[in-house]
DNA sequence: GCACACATGTTGACAATGTCAACATGTGTC
DNA sequence: GACACATGTTGACATTGTCAACATGTGTGC
């Protein structure tokens, strides 16, 4: 038939399919945006059909949720590298923050898929989505107990803790993604993060 | 012709057909969500044609930007509002971040339109819609240099203050719509604040 | 070695949607 | 009262997600 395309790895016009849209997709969204996001283009740029995505993703929300969950997975994966590269303590927490909002700006399409609500109603449906996404925050929460246990954080519930960082750093990486931000985006971390450390050390 | 319509306010048929158009946008986001928002049945729905819009806004994306800018204000004047109310101080920042987090959480799809990148390239394109963003920021620039006034607040630039807490407002309401909290919202921002309250206090 | 079941991929078709061009019409101005 | 202009309509088109029907290659039980 056709040029029989590249084969990805190993095998590709047999083998792995589904791993290949996933990361067309994510290259797509990358580059475009997720409404540059469109199932035709994804099975052209493979050589693939149009409808060869049905065999492997439900959805198109299917997708995106694969995408959303890849991101989440990704983040975890770096945020406890940065954690445990600095030993912890107060400095491999601003180094996680720093990293966390880093993400957000090389990735802002991704990060977009992640918490735009494009995946509602395929989250209820999802559950590996929210296990991934629960995974990082579990991240996030051992840190705080690690500081915890230094005596470096106030011995509030952990969780509550968490929450409220998150909360501030994802709004940062949102805010910065938006381009609402009226300082760089690295002023903007290194000032919340000393807010922060005043906010809830011991 | 056909039923002539009620007709809205003074004249319709004849009238402002724009704001018509902007209030049944904001009530199809409010009930479906963005995705739910389509040109032909938002004219549908008025009784006039589908491309009847095109005179009144340049493009779909210039519709939802309308939409987003209506968001600022509505978010400005409520957080005026409830600001004044109290008296200012603590107490009025309190309620400030609660109002703030309320309006996120009555209406998420109206919300996600105002933050979500609907309107990232039209936002570059329509001044206003940045200009009624930044009156709303303003507000909260202007309560933190009361609070700094009366001795409440550590005096940092009151800018980068304002962008911290905004961010962590902006980042619970964000998590809250996305039903990533597993706390009650309210909880969370009662915690929150209490932080806040610390980490930038004098 | 072989037939059959099943996974995987393809083509055709359809409805929904945003948008443009061409046309119609009502309104206010000199 | 005629003309310019704002406002609204109809027709048409390309793009997109998705389904149904069909094709094909791969592995399993005999």
């Amino acid at each position: 038939m056709q040029s029989m395309a590249r084969k990805r790895a190993n095998r590709y016009h047999h083998g792995d399919l589904s791993r290949a849209l996933l990361q067309e997709a994510l290259r797509t969204i990358q580059r475009g945006g997720v409404e540059a996001l469109t199932l035709r283009r994804v099975g052209e740029k493979l050589g693939v059909s149009r409808t060869a995505l049905y065999r492997h993703f439900s959805d198109k929300s299917a997708l995106l949720a694969a995408v959303a969950r890849e991101g989440f997975r990704t983040l975890r994966l770096q945020l406890l590298e940065v954690w445990q590269k600095h030993g912890g303590g107060w400095e491999g927490f601003d180094a996680m923050g720093a990293a966390y909002v880093q993400f957000a700006v090389d990735h802002p399409s991704h990060y977009r898929v992640m918490f735009g609500g494009y995946v509602d109603a395929a989250g209820l449906r999802d559950p590996e989505l929210m296990q991934e996404g629960a995974g990082a925050f579990q991240g996030l929460v051992d840190a705080i107990q690690s500081l915890q246990q230094q005596g470096l954080v106030r011995p509030d519930p952990p969780l509550q803790l968490a929450q409220h960082i998150w909360a501030s750093v994802h709004g940062i990486a949102m805010l910065a993604i938006d381009g609402q931000l009226k300082q760089p985006v690295a002023d903007v971390g290194r000032f919340a993060n000393e807010r922060i450390r005043t906010g809830i050390g011991v």
